[in-house]
DNA sequence: TACATCAGATATTAG
DNA sequence: ATCTGATGTA
């Protein structure tokens, strides 16, 4: 590293700074993963020891790379708040009175475990939705309010029943030994509270703390920050207040504002310079972002050239927008683009298949990040669930999700009949499951069963010192999962095999990284594994990803589909001024990612989740200043209309426009003047419009 | 008592 | 499209 030749003024400022507090503001494409990486390397060359540094990332694969870019060092502690939390908490945990051993539960053991706890509760889950009570619970603890608190400061009706549900929901994590992702960030920092002698071990530890993507930490994670820091005060914080997107995770962009005013002493950096996007991009994302109210104004600027405009392209409907997307790729890759520098982003994930089935058509090779993620596969959870039971026989959710699985009879009434007599005699599911043989109102054929499942489970627990492959293989094939599936035989069974046998190679793979890894480390690596982990830099491909999941990543060309009012800013987010502009933060991050060239598309009209809707452009369209805009000229199109044939004269129907009669048909366009709307041009295959009478000569 | 089947509600973004 | 709850059946 030549930090001279390699860095600007500004950032050799960052890099090479004096100990104690440091601001970092790094605009996007300001090259802040770099000044923190030279940070710590320059650090490091003065004779810190690696050991007593700890780098907060956003994701693991962030993580990753800076690891590499700072080899030969090891930085022990690199990580995400969540794994760097989970690492703490299976050292100290005991002290809160949980088992090291903890399971680690996802969004959808959550709500599992929610929904039981409304039932016990006897609340009825459709006044009182099960989402909206856990975000109130989450947005709890990420504010650091445990049950008690949240219990007395609770005032209006829903509060006080989630108060109740929060404080029996806690009460079965325990008895679970289990923690959900909020647990992470929340008890550490309950144990750093609680034992001032825990807290030094680690203060003294870490000497030099990085943040990375301030802006979106929460409360919690704010917190824990400052109790790490606050012995040596060699703080150094990262982030970009316009890329603030996780609000509705409970991030407050008020940490990295008042962050001069929490270390007085601080020195501040702004990197202004963007090496990414050419000016025509980032004058399109300056000029948008300034529509916020709630920021600080800056001068993000580039030494490059223009470049092209940005293209707009307004499709019929969400299948002419995909096509579009794959057309234009296609175009590229004949004029020589190499594919893996294309990515397509959209708001929500539900967007990404008509984009697929584009895709294919075109014959397009693609990633998606996201969305149907591998791990939430239901044979991969029941997998793990497997495994997690093994590792903690406390975890009832896991036990409970594999006791029937593949079918051995046990059903509903029989797990009653289990978590009654777990509640009667004050001990967990699994003890209720040893000590079956008790309950009376079981039969002897479900005491039976629950026995041959329990001399299971023991069983496969024999071997814990086994190699991890040699666990799941034996889980597998002993719990009789893979014989019912063969036994199914249909294209679906055949599909979760698949899957099945893909997972055992990622845990030989996993393992020939971490020759001596334990199950319990295995299992808490791929719960806290994110989406953009998995993008490796992969050279076949496009890549297609939702707009948060393209933040910190950069691609020549990006297309910013479904800019439509409704669905970006989205119809959850439009009303209130603080979730738009959150949107428009979004749009920003997204405008940003592309380095040479911007494709923005909406669609007239949308299916999404099964009904059709209507919408205008997205404001944020017209934020964009004209100048840097042209229309695209659509790519040719093969029509997809079999079965109904237009002629002129004919008069049809368009749910947006109303009734039109066609004036014209050129190739697949056709021009329709609409009764109200007047004259439109329409492509055929993809107009969203019906015939209602045929009027020819 | 277990399980197949069907109708009906429900759906942002994520570690 | 996916999951839950109700209903019917062996």
């Amino acid at each position: 590293m030549d930090f001279n030749k390699e860095l600007n003024e500004e950032q050799l400022k960052a890099v090479t700074s004096d100990d104690g507090p440091l601001l970092i503001l790094a605009g996007a494409g300001s090259g802040k993963t770099r000044v923190l990486t030279y940070r710590i390397a320059y650090l490091l060359k003065k004779g810190l020891s690696p050991d007593k540094i700890l780098a907060v990332t956003f994701t693991n694969k962030a993580a990753g790379e800076m690891k590499n870019r700072l080899l030969p060092a090891v930085i022990p502690w690199i990580g995400t708040f969540h794994s760097i939390c989970a690492r703490i908490l299976r050292r100290e945990i005991e002290q809160l009175g949980f088992g090291s051993s903890f399971s680690i539960y996802d969004e959808h053991d959550k709500r599992k475990l929610i929904e039981k706890c409304l039932k016990d509760l006897d609340i009825d889950p459709k006044t009182n939705r099960p989402p909206a009570i856990a975000h109130m619970i989450s947005m709890a603890k990420n504010e650091l309010i445990d049950c008690e608190s949240f219990s007395k400061e609770a005032t209006d009706y829903k509060e006080k029943i989630a108060a109740n549900v929060y404080r029996l929901y806690q009460e079965r994590l325990m008895q679970n030994n289990a923690l959900d992702f909020d647990d992470l960030l929340m008890l550490t920092v309950n144990i750093f509270e609680l034992s001032p002698r825990t807290l030094e071990k680690y203060t003294q530890r870490f000497q030099h703390i990085f943040i990375d993507e301030y802006q979106d930490t929460n409360h919690a994670q704010y917190r824990l920050v400052s109790l790490l820091a606050q012995k040596h005060k060699n703080i150094c914080v990262v982030g970009d207040s316009d890329q603030s997107i996780y609000r509705w995770r409970g991030a407050d962009i008020g940490n990295i504002l008042s962050f001069e005013r929490d270390y007085p002493n601080c020195k501040v950096i702004t990197l202004e310079q963007n090496y990414r996007s050419t000016t025509n991009i980032l004058q399109a994302a300056n000029c948008l972002i300034g529509n916020n109210s709630q920021r600080k104004a800056k001068n993000l600027w580039t030494a490059k050239d223009k470049g092209e405009l940005l293209t707009v392209f307004e499709a019929q409907n969400e299948h002419h927008e995909a096509h579009f997307v794959a057309r234009t790729i296609s175009n590229y890759l004949e004029k020589g683009a190499s594919i893996k520098d294309f990515a397509v982003f959209y708001r929500v994930n539900a967007q990404s298949r008509v984009l697929e089935e584009a895709f294919l058509k075109e014959g397009l090779s693609y990633r998606i990040i996201g969305g149907l993620k591998f791990y939430e596969r239901a044979e991969i959870k029941d997998i793990l669930a497997y495994l997690r039971a093994l590792v903690n026989p406390n975890d009832s959710v896991s036990l409970e999700r594999i006791i029937n699985k593949p079918r051995r009879g046990i059903g509903e009434t029989t797990v009653k009949a289990l978590y009654r007599y777990a509640k009667e005699h004050n001990c967990t599911f699994y003890e209720a499951l040893e000590n079956c043989a008790e309950i009376k109102s079981l039969s002897a054929g479900a005491i039976e069963k629950l026995k041959a499942f329990k001399g299971l489970i023991d069983k496969l627990k024999e071997k814990p010192d086994a190699r991890l492959v040699k666990i799941v293989t034996a889980v597998l094939h002993e719990s009789g999962y893979l014989e019912s599936l063969k036994k199914a035989a249909d294209m679906e069974s055949q599909n979760r095999l698949d899957n099945l046998h893909e997972f055992v190679s990622v845990v030989a793979e996993f393992e020939s990284r971490n020759p001596d890894c334990t199950l319990a480390l295995f299992l808490e690596e791929i719960s806290l594994i994110s989406d953009v982990d998995q993008l490796s830099d992969e050279e076949g491909s496009a890549t297609l990803m939702t707009m948060h999941n393209a933040k910190g990543l950069e691609f020549e060309v990006v297309f910013v589909t479904g800019l439509e009012e409704g669905l970006f800013p989205h119809s959850r987010s439009m009303f209130e001024e603080a979730e738009l502009e959150e949107e428009r933060r979004l749009c920003y991050v997204s405008l940003t990612r592309a380095k040479k060239k911007l494709f923005l598309t909406s669609a007239y009209s949308r299916n999404l989740y099964g009904t059709g809707n209507y919408n205008v452009k997205s404001r944020f369209l017209a934020e964009i200043p004209e100048n840097l805009l042209e229309l695209a000229h659509a790519p040719t199109i093969q029509p997809n209309l079999d079965e109904t044939e237009f002629s002129v004269g004919d008069v049809i129907s368009h749910k947006q426009f109303g009734q039109g009669i066609i004036t014209e048909l050129k190739g697949e366009q056709i021009t329709v003047q609409f009764e109200t709307h007047g004259p439109k041009v329409l492509l055929l295959g993809y107009a969203p419009i019906t015939l209602v009478s045929i009027e020819r000569n």
